[in-house]
DNA sequence: GTCTATACAGCGATAGAC
DNA sequence: GTCTATCGCTGTATAGAC
C-alpha cells in the first residue's frame, strides 16, 4: 500500500516535468514512459484513465503544493502583509525558476486543455487571488483588484521570461511588484 | 497573381483562428482543411513547408499587424504619452476580446513551439516593449522596466481572463494599468 | 504489477488524376 | 491549382504473458 502510493507519487512528479516540457498534447505516452521509467502497462495500472488522469493527478499535486506553501502562509498571521507577500514572491520565483518557468495552470488556461480541466484551473487562480486578498488589511477597498493584478503580473512575467529566454525578467518584475505593494500598504 | 496572394492571405487569417483554438500541436491538417475550406493539396500548394510554414505565415501576419496598429501609433508624436497608451490599451483589448483572449505569441512562448519560433516570439515582445519605452518621456529612468511590466500585465490578464472565463478580467486589469501609468507620468 | 506485442485511429505529408 | 487516395508513422489504449 505504502509502496504503491510512493510509486504513484513519484510518477506524478516525473509527469509534471513531462507536461511542463511538452505540454499536454505534446506529451506522448512514449515520452512519458521514458521519463518516468515505467512501461505503459504500469502507467495504466497507476492511471486507468490514461493521459487525462495523469494530468489531473499532476494538477492536484501542484494545486495542493500551492495551497500548503503559498496560500496558507499568506493567511498565517504574525507577520505584516508586506512581509508575507515578499515571502510568497520569493517562494514562487524559486518554484518557477527551477521548473522551466512554466506554470502548468497558466499554460493549460491558454490552450484547448482549458475546458477539460476548467474547475481545477479556476480553483488554482481563485485560491491564489483570494489568499492574497485576505492578506491585505481588511478595510482595504481595492484588495481584490490588487490581488488580481499581482497574480496577473506573475503569470505575464513568466510568459515574458520564457519569450525572452531570460529568468531575470521574472525576478525583476517580481521585485517591482513588491515595491508597488509596499507603496500601497 | 493578385488572386493567388489574396487566396493565401485569406488562408492565413483562417489559420490564425485555427491555431488560436487548437494550439500549434492540436491544429491537425484535417481541422485546418475544414476551417480554411481548402483541401490538403491546396494547403501544400500555398505552404510547401507544411504546418510550420503555415504558423510562420500567421505569426508574420500578426506581427505586422501589431507593428502597424500598436507599435507605430505608440511612437507617433502629436499626443501625450498617456493618451497614446490609452489608445494602445483600447486597441489590444478589442483585438484580444474578439480573438478568444489568445495571444498566439504568448501561447507559443509557453509551449514547445517556443524554440521553433524563437526569433519571431522575441521580436514581437521586444518590439512591443521598446515601442512603449520610447513612448515615455526621454528622461525617464525606469521606462524600460515600466514597459516590461505593462506588457507582462497584459499577457497575465489574458491568462487570468481565460482561466476565469471572464473577459472583464482583461478589461479591469487594463484600466488599472492605465491608472498606474497616469499616476507615474 | 510489470513488461512486450499489438490494435486501430489519426497524424503530417505526398502522389497523381483532373 | 485543387481534389481524393494513400503513404509511413506515431498516437493512445489494450491484451496477455510472466
Amino acid at each position: 500500500m505504502a509502496r504503491l502510493m510512493t510509486g504513484r507519487a513519484d510518477a506524478v512528479l516525473a509527469l509534471a516535468g513531462v507536461f511542463r516540457t511538452y505540454g499536454y498534447e505534446g506529451a506522448s505516452l512514449s515520452a512519458i514512459s521514458e521519463q518516468t521509467g515505467l512501461g505503459k502497462g504500469s502507467l495504466y495500472n497507476f492511471f486507468p484513465g490514461g493521459k487525462e488522469e495523469m494530468a489531473t493527478a499532476v494538477l492536484d499535486q501542484v494545486g495542493a503544493w500551492f495551497q500548503d506553501e503559498v496560500y496558507e502562509p499568506l493567511r498565517s498571521p504574525g507577520q505584516p502583509a508586506e512581509v508575507r507577500i515578499a515571502a510568497m514572491l520569493t517562494t514562487v520565483e524559486k518554484y518557477f525558476t527551477s521548473r522551466q518557468l512554466v506554470c502548468l495552470f497558466g499554460a493549460f488556461a491558454l490552450g484547448r486543455e482549458r475546458e477539460r480541466f476548467a474547475e481545477r484551473i479556476r480553483a488554482y487562480f481563485t485560491g491564489w487571488i483570494s489568499a492574497l486578498q485576505e492578506t491585505f488589511p481588511s478595510g482595504m477597498v481595492d484588495a481584490g483588484e490588487l490581488a488580481t493584478d499581482l497574480v496577473a503580473s506573475i503569470q505575464g512575467a513568466l510568459i515574458l521570461a520564457r519569450a525572452l529566454d531570460d529568468p531575470e525578467v521574472l525576478r525583476g518584475t517580481l521585485i517591482r511588484a513588491q515595491t508597488r505593494v509596499n507603496r500601497i500598504l
